[in-house]
RNA sequence: GCCGGUGUAGUUCAAUGGUAGAACAGAGGACUCAUAAGCCUCAAACAAUGGUCCGAUUCCAUUCACCGGCACCA
């Protein structure tokens, strides 16, 4: 990531038809902590951490029939549901939160419709449609050529539609993903190149009313209704207040480094798609997305049906915030996909911060409430966030943990323990010396585990041994 | 079928054209400040075949296995 002055981040967009998963639970704490490292490089005010709620569509509507909700009220609820995650997961606070049928986000939808105007243009759209489901089938919903639903035989079905002039682009999108920095990690970005290559067509951004009614309007026709896509993917700068081109947007958007957090299958959204509609547009591109892997469990995707899914509150609840981040931030690969169980869970928590972190912070501080005095505050220093420059989190925090694990093995060659009754002043001294090295650790961990670093600081400046942090957890 | 990726100790990962590192799990030992934690020691791996090379886990090819994508699902 380059030096600018601003930063901008985003997570894609969850929409909002289930509770919060564990994958944009990880997405958002990568998210977080690229926020924070940056705050505190760049100042609070130069760093624009965006997320929200991607509310229309054919499925919200109908999940919404499905209870006997009104859409309004149901997709209101989900968003509350998502915006606890702020708190659950401790994420920064300038956190912003933009929901896709905020009024200030529509009217950034039909600019940006406007804007594109010369790529739009209007076309019969042929698809299968179920007269039991009421909508267009794609190929993933058929089953022998039946809808997996109804087994019904779907219709051809045409309807008039408006359609993006994506194939007019792949020379440009080609050129933007020359730039190696555009997508990351790098093979990811061959993968882009190739789907451009095999050759882009023109995608539908409507559907007609009286099929779907829920969505943004198209400017200039009653009768249709934005696809989602085009209508989602406008939240990215509707959050900065586009289409002003002053203030936030301004200052990130065009004068900040932009980086978008994704799943991995997103590729063809974030960077071809949406690439396309801010050079229609005439809008600078994304700087950078960082697409990330999935997580899965016991080898299977997550489902309901296997009753293989960890929610991200369920993991609060068993570990704690603090303990959550590390376990989502330290052990899930930032671009390949993890597999996550119960039992790999609770090794990795005990290893690293029972045993480890939490097993630390108290013998260094029984040995210094026994036989030192107060802290003097000093103004700790230390970098180690090296390899967040390649969005490592494994890496940036096995650096901390290696860390712990000299301190532990310090203690153990010293024998400070021991030293203090034949040499108290050597013991005392090395003591807070370990106290010393505990503050940078903590000073490291702000940007992980923020509420466990600050009781780790406020531990040694009282000088006073806290509860276990991470009270170990035995099967 | 097409495109891409991956295959390294029991597990999860790392590095490297020339003795393959670590973490977790496992076995043993000496200690005691600490959350029966920590420290030390031990055991344990380059999917297969062929090629290039003085030399390949690393480069190339093939095979096998696994994963992802192949667009109007978000």
């Amino acid at each position: 990531m380059s030096k600018d002055k601003s930063f901008y981040i985003t997570t894609t967009l969850p929409y909002v038809n289930a509770e919060p998963h564990i994958g944009f639970a990880s997405e958002i704490l990568q998210a977080d902590v690229l926020a924070r490292w940056k705050q505190e490089e760049l100042g609070e005010g130069n760093v624009f951490f965006n997320t929200g709620t991607d509310e229309h569509g054919q499925k919200i509507f109908e999940a919404a029939i499905k209870v006997n909700e009104k859409v309004e009220l149901y997709v209101e609820k989900y968003a509350q549901e998502f915006k606890k995650l702020k708190e659950a997961l401790d994420l920064s606070n300038n956190l912003k939160f933009i929901r896709t049928t905020e009024e200030k986000h529509i009217k950034a939808a039909q600019e940006l419709w406007v804007r594109c105007k010369n790529d739009i243009y209007e076309k019969e759209f042929e698809g299968l449609y179920c007269v039991g489901c009421e909508r267009f089938l794609s190929q993933r919903d058929l089953v022998d050529g039946k809808c997996s639903v109804h087994q019904i035989e779907p219709q051809l079905l045409k309807e008039k539609n408006w359609f993006f002039k994506l194939s007019k682009y792949q020379e440009k999108l080609l050129k933007y993903l020359e730039n190696s920095e555009v997508i990351i990690p790098d093979w990811r970005r061959e993968e882009a190149i190739n789907f451009v290559k095999e050759g882009l067509e023109d995608f539908s951004i409507s559907r007609d009313k009286t099929r779907l009614s829920w969505g943004v309007s198209v400017p200039g026709d009653d009768t249709q209704v934005m696809y989602v896509w085009f209508d989602a993917l406008t939240s990215y700068i509707s959050t900065l207040g586009w289409p002003s081109e002053e203030g936030d947007f301004r200052k990130f958007w065009k004068e900040g480094h932009t980086l978008q957090v994704a799943g991995k299958d997103q590729v063809r959204f974030q960077s071809l798609m949406w690439q396309a509609m801010l050079m229609s547009a005439g809008i600078k591109n994304t700087d950078q997305v960082f697409y990330h892997g999935f997580i899965n469990s016991g080898g299977q995707k997550m489902s309901k049906s296997l009753g293989n899914v960890i929610s991200p509150y369920e993991l609060i609840k068993k570990y704690g915030t603090d303990a959550t981040r590390y376990l989502l931030l330290r052990h899930v690969h930032s671009t390949e996909d993890t597999d996550v169980t119960w039992e790999r869970l609770d090794e990795w928590y005990n290893a690293g911060l029972a045993n480890g972190l939490g097993n630390l912070v108290s013998r260094i501080l029984t040995l210094s409430e026994k036989h030192l005095n107060q802290y003097s505050e000093i103004n700790p220093i230390g970098k180690i966030y090296e390899a967040l420059e390649d969005l490592n989190f494994q890496l940036a925090m096995d650096t901390i943990w290696l860390k712990i694990q000299n301190l532990d093995e310090k203690i153990a060659v010293l024998e400070p323990y021991k030293l203090i009754k034949d040499n108290p002043e050597r013991a005392k001294k090395i003591i807070d010396e370990l106290r010393t090295e505990l503050i940078l650790i903590a000073r490291d961990l702000r940007i992980f585990m923020p509420s466990t670093s600050g009781m780790i600081h406020d531990a040694i400046v009282s000088n006073k041994k806290p509860e276990n942090l991470f009270p170990r957890i035995n099967a």
